[in-house]
DNA sequence: CGCTAATTTGAGTCCGTTCAAGGGCGGTGG
DNA sequence: CCACCGCCCTTGAACGGACTCAAATTAGCG
């Protein structure tokens, strides 16, 4: 298969991980919107604490993981985007993953990992493991109730997703996209009409099921209406909500 | 909307319950697949039937719930089948529920359901009260692992299919669909190659994001180079490698 | 500044949809 | 038991949207 990224992520991120003493979920941004966020400012903090591995960087192009990694520990998208990308079909992009996503809920089950998750920029990881958060979870009950929560939103969120791009036109998928992202970016508190895609073209419409070239006339065509602004990978949403009605009108 | 459905699901199933009184897991042929398939044999079954709230059935046609159904019991199909459909694209079916699936996982993160649960068949269910499991997973920790692990398997399967179905052709979608059908016996323990399909081609069709036209075409194509037999709602896969190999290839 | 890879644009083809009509199955009532 | 009817499924023909192939432009990077 390819060759480009890291031989072994399994003990890449092992090392890696010493780069950063930090795990303290006290001093994180993402605190309050993370798994232990009903422990802000109580005792039990540090008990969740005890399940954290660490902290660390990784680069733009690098893999995460791969398809044969063993589960053992879930990720937590502190900054930066990653893909996942499938193992039988290459050019299949099955997911991506935003600041404060978990990676790995979908890895639980069978132990396993199926896809490559590689980061679209430089990001920061915070690696949990799994099996001592499970014991946690009886003495923190409201990180039980917050994680099982956690599982089913993701869940859902990727039903809505697969509902919207399964069924619609080009146009609509691409507007359903720009919607998901815009819907990330408001999650993390930023700016949601201004964005710049983390990914490229190729990856979007991979996604998309769509090829390059239909994405590529769709958000030209899109531009002319004057819903949307593009240039490069910085887009604009113009018409809100005409973007939203494109999502439930016949086409 | 539709006004064939029962008026008020909710109270519906609350007064069908004691039609029977059965919710004796030790009792129920499902117990080796089901959440609580790890206490079989202990005295700790009876911990997990107080979740229970109780089993009945469900016509053909009815729903079991709507959209606007409120969450707080999670359904074991034990016998059946069921579609979800979304309340806004009316003819977009979200996903299939056969025996032994769980409904109601996408709905614990938001507290609502967000699809209309129907019966394809007359249909068997249980139901589990989630609060009262929530706090029962404390004591039965090995139900608290299957339970997450659910999820995330059934989280994963919707990932699968979803990769499957928006990057293919037609005749990819189909064979993918008759596969994960295939692949529901299986798990059942009953014969694999022939299926019973419990929906109709209407249903398939949006299920798969085609046209109902384009379906039937693929499947006598499919008939005719000798994949599959087709009569009705009978199906008989006649080669099962070919069809596996159609998944992954180009086209 | 020049290279390479990514993106856009263009033209032609094909696949899947749409629209329309014909069959077949199951249900109902005589 | 059989004839009728309605619905679902299949089949056919024509249209259209998205894909493919090919080329030009642009962005990113050393």
């Amino acid at each position: 298969m390819a060759d480009k990224h890291s031989p072994d992520p399994v003990e890449n991120y092992i090392s890696l991980m010493r780069l950063r003493g930090e795990s303290k979920c006290s001093e994180c941004a993402l605190l309050n919107r993370c798994l232990p966020r009903s422990l802000a400012d109580t005792n039990l903090l540090p008990i969740f604490e005890s399940a954290v591995s660490g902290n660390f960087a990784i680069d733009a192009g690098e893999d995460l993981l791969s398809d044969e990694t063993k589960f053992s520990l879930l990720f937590i998208v502190k900054s930066g985007t990653f893909k996942a990308i499938n193992r039988i079909n290459e050019a299949n992009i099955q997911a991506f993953y935003f600041s404060g996503n978990l990676i790995g809920l979908e890895a639980i089950g069978q132990r396993q990992f199926d896809s490559r998750i590689i980061a679209l920029e430089r990001s920061v990881i915070c690696a949990v493991d799994y099996d001592k958060l499970l014991d946690l979870l009886n003495r923190l009950n409201q990180v039980k109730k917050h994680f099982i929560e956690t599982i089913s939103l993701q869940h859902l969120e990727s039903l809505r997703l697969f509902a919207i791009i399964r069924s619609g036109s080009v146009q609509q998928r691409v507007a359903a996209f720009l919607l998901f992202i815009s819907e990330q970016q408001k999650r993390r508190g930023q700016a949601f009409l201004d964005m710049v895609l983390p990914m490229g073209r190729t990856d979007i419409s991979n996604f998309l099921g769509v090829s390059p070239e239909s994405l590529s006339r769709t958000l030209t065509s899109l531009s002319k209406k004057r819903l949307i602004k593009v240039f490069n990978r910085r887009v604009t949403l113009m018409n809100y909500d005409a973007l939203s009605k494109m999502l439930s009108e016949a086409d």
